[in-house]
Formats: structure tokens, C-alpha cells, sequence
DNA sequence: ACTATTAATTGTCAATTTTACGCTTATTAT
DNA sequence: ATAATAAGCGTAAAATTGACAATTAATAGT
């Protein structure tokens, strides 16, 4: 026996999200998808999955012809099958979410690639079910930015406190306390404070700080609900 | 123009994790694999997506076909898809987990469907990957339920706190102060005291507790890290 | 070279929540 | 009756949170 008899096969596609943050808004990259049917529209980075290589691998090809993007953070969000999700031939799209410095990249994606960036609240509708993979991918990120510190992803190596705080502000759709904020954040043992200060958003100028990489896996888990430490544990 | 020219076409699978609980540890539901390769070695419930169904509706069946299970949570873990983990011919597994409240299929499960329990750490080696699905099931699950009520699932719909006290105690692998995890579970407001006892596990008896759907929506969320509340917001 | 302005940062205190315990209670078996 | 067992209630110190006010550093305008 060389093959499963008399089982059906099907495309399968990675559709990649990026999101960004510019320092005022959360972003989703978005590009005029380049064949049919829906050319033109605006869609996600997305390819069909080749031969050889897994998922994680075509979602890291597919990302980086599509947008230059190279060992960026990247992970797999879920996998959306409705049988009529492409009108032309069922597909299978595993989608995956990146989370980028914006930038960093932001000349080599608009000007290179054509790809541009929309504020989460203010995006064009996509193609096919891209637009239930970005509400889940938002609401995911949500989730998860509660019990992992995974928006740093989103900002310089050096950052501040300001920034941070206003990208949790525009990701939760409300405001907080900076006192608080500060002070909550900074008890986590995550960030490095350094010496010198980013001054354009004021005249005082506001300290940098970065993760603290040494201690990032110890304190990775402030948080609590009925366990006093789930991820310490065993 | 009706199909895509050119583009691998894969199987597509659903695998399906169950878990139980018996009171005393976590369990997994494991069969014994129906077909060659590797036919007789214990695994998930598996099968091949169908032409014309989505991944939630061929994890239902599935799952169906093979525990006679109905009706039950369900979810989407992720999608496996390295090429190589099915020596056969390059498939695609899209896993899934249910969880089920264990007395009430156990007989089914094990005389019917010819099924059986493991507890989670006795586990023998699975086909394939399986062992990964069902490790990061496991995390998943930790995971989760630090955020969501979802571990009520594997109990019945009448329940004592020591049974409550137990699972979270078994899915994190540590022991709680049962005076502080009574309180902390009760001020989520998600559950409903009931006037009778459960008198199996001691002379006393243990009061019955109902989730209390009515206000399962609003209390779903009784948590903080960095948001007062992020599931409330927006 | 002062002064007004702006945003960053530090600080305070009451209220709430968590932690770490001890004690009482209900029930059954001896 | 009473000993044994696990359930359930209580409590005080410690830690965290929430709601604020005050100070500081730097710049730009006069």
C-alpha cells in the first residue's frame, strides 16, 4: 500500500495577517490579491501550500515573497474549511498572524511590495472569509496579550512606557491609567530600563526600556485567575 | 476558469482528542487505529475530511462514528501539517478536542466502541504526531481554563467543589488551599449552590453546585492581568 | 534668562483581594 | 456515645489595586 485508496484531496492555502502598531493605532498589512478570481481586492498575504514543505514553512515563504518579511514572529491562528470558502475550488486555509515592528519595514513594504497598512477599525472588506480570519485574529490577540507579553512584538527593541501604553489602550478599545499602568507593568520584572530617552513625543522625554531577556521566561506569567502560577507548575 | 492550475492537492484529516475526568485525574480517550499503517496502535479518533463538510462538521462525525459522542464541546486545536508525519501519503491533521463528562459515556465508550481511558501521564506512545496534539492539548487546556470557565465540561451538570478542586488540581499537577479556592470560585458568581448532597466522597456530603447559566455570560470573565477587563471592553 | 507649557514620572492612601492559616460542623461507623 | 473524616466557615496580616495629586524635566516663546 502506497496511498490512501478513495479519499479526496484538497488545495490547501496559508493566509498570512500582519499587524503593526505606528505609535497612535493598531494596523493590518493588506494587499490588492494578484490573481482570480477577487483580483484586486483587498486580501491577506496568502499561497497554496506546496509539495515538501509544512505549514509554518509556507506561511513563512508566502509572507516573505509577498512582503519581504524574514524571522518575524509568527504562529498559527487556525485553520478555516468551509467547503465553499473559495468559490472557484474548495480550499483549506490555515491562517497564520505576525506581529511586526512597523517601522522598521514600512518603506520596504509600501513601496517594494505594494502592501499597505489600514487601521484595524478603518479596513476596506476583504475577500472570501478574510475578514471573520482578522476578527478572530484581533480577539485572539486580545486573549492572549492578557497572560503573554506578546505586544512587544509590536514595538522597537527600545521602547517606552507611553507607547506601550497607548498600544494596550488602542488593542482593548479603552483607557488606563498610566500611573497604574506604570506601575503594574513595571512589577512584572519584564523590562530593562536604559539611560536614555526617546524625545519625540515630548519635551521631557519619556525613558526607553527593553525586555529584560534573562528573565523573560521566569516572570513570562504575572498573572492570575483561579491558579496561583498555571505555567510554573510541573 | 474553474480550478487552480498547477496546486498540490493534500488529504485533509481530522484528528480528536476527548478528555474526562473520573474524580481523580485527567483522562484521554484513546482507540486502538482501524486501518494499516500502523493499525492496532493506540491513537486519536481520526478520518479523512469529506468532499463536501467543513473540518467542524468532519470532527463531529468523526468523533460520532467512532465514541458514538454527541452533542459535546468541541474545539479547534490546530493544524498539523508537516509533510512527513503520515509515512503513507502526505496529510494534513487537523486536530481537535472534546470534553466530555465521563460517567455519563463511560459504558458506551469502553463496551460499545471498544475505547479506552488513559490517565493523562500513563499515556502509551500514540501513532504518528499524536503525542504532540495531545501535549499541546494539554497546555492548551491549562491554558485556557486559567481565563474560561471550560473545565466544567468534564464534570456533570451537578457538582461539588472537592470534585472542582480536584480537576484543577490534577490539569495543573498541584495542590490548592481548598478555604481559598472555594472562595475565589464562588465570588466568580458562576455557580449555583443546590440543596442537596453529593455523599459518595465523605460522611458530611458535599453540596451540589449548577453552573449558573444565567449569569455565565456576564461572570464569564472574573480575571485581571493588564486589563481591568479585557473581554468586556469594545 | 525667565516663564509658560507639556508630558513623564513619582507618590499616596483607602479599598479590595490574596494568602496562610485554625476552627467548627455534619455525618457515619464503631 | 464517641471517634473519625472531610466539608465548610472564619480571620488577620500581607499584597495588590484603584483613584487620585504632586513633582520633575525639557522645550519654546517672550
Amino acid at each position: 500500500m502506497t496511498k490512501y485508496q478513495h479519499q479526496t484531496r484538497l488545495l490547501a492555502a496559508v493566509d498570512c495577517l500582519v499587524f503593526g502598531f505606528d505609535g497612535q493605532h493598531l494596523k493590518i498589512l493588506l494587499i490588492k490579491r494578484g490573481f482570480e478570481p477577487m483580483k484586486n481586492q483587498w486580501s491577506l498575504m496568502g499561497g497554496f501550500i506546496q509539495q515538501n514543505e509544512s505549514a509554518d514553512e509556507a506561511a513563512s515563504r508566502i509572507l516573505n515573497n509577498l512582503t519581504g518579511l524574514q524571522g518575524v514572529y509568527l504562529e498559527q491562528l487556525r485553520c478555516f474549511a468551509d467547503p465553499n470558502r473559495d468559490p472557484i475550488e474548495r480550499t483549506i486555509s490555515i491562517c497564520y498572524f505576525a506581529l511586526i515592528d512597523i517601522n522598521r519595514y514600512e518603506k520596504q513594504l509600501t513601496d517594494e511590495f505594494h502592501s499597505e497598512w489600514f487601521p484595524l477599525n478603518e479596513m476596506p472588506s476583504l475577500v472570501f472569509d478574510h475578514n471573520d480570519m482578522v476578527e478572530l485574529a484581533r480577539q485572539n490577540l486580545r486573549y492572549k496579550a492578557t497572560l503573554h507579553p506578546i505586544l512587544f512584538e509590536l514595538l522597537p527593541t527600545k521602547f517606552t512606557l507611553p507607547q506601550l501604553l497607548m498600544l494596550f489602550e488602542d488593542l482593548y478599545g479603552t483607557s488606563l491609567d498610566k500611573r497604574n499602568f506604570s506601575r503594574k507593568i513595571l512589577s512584572t520584572g519584564l523590562l530593562l530600563k536604559q539611560k536614555d530617552k526617546n524625545k519625540e513625543g515630548s519635551k521631557k522625554g519619556a525613558f526607553y526600556y527593553k525586555l529584560d531577556k534573562k528573565h523573560y521566561q521566569k516572570n513570562f506569567h504575572k498573572f492570575s485567575y483561579l491558579m496561583p502560577n498555571p505555567n510554573n507548575l510541573l
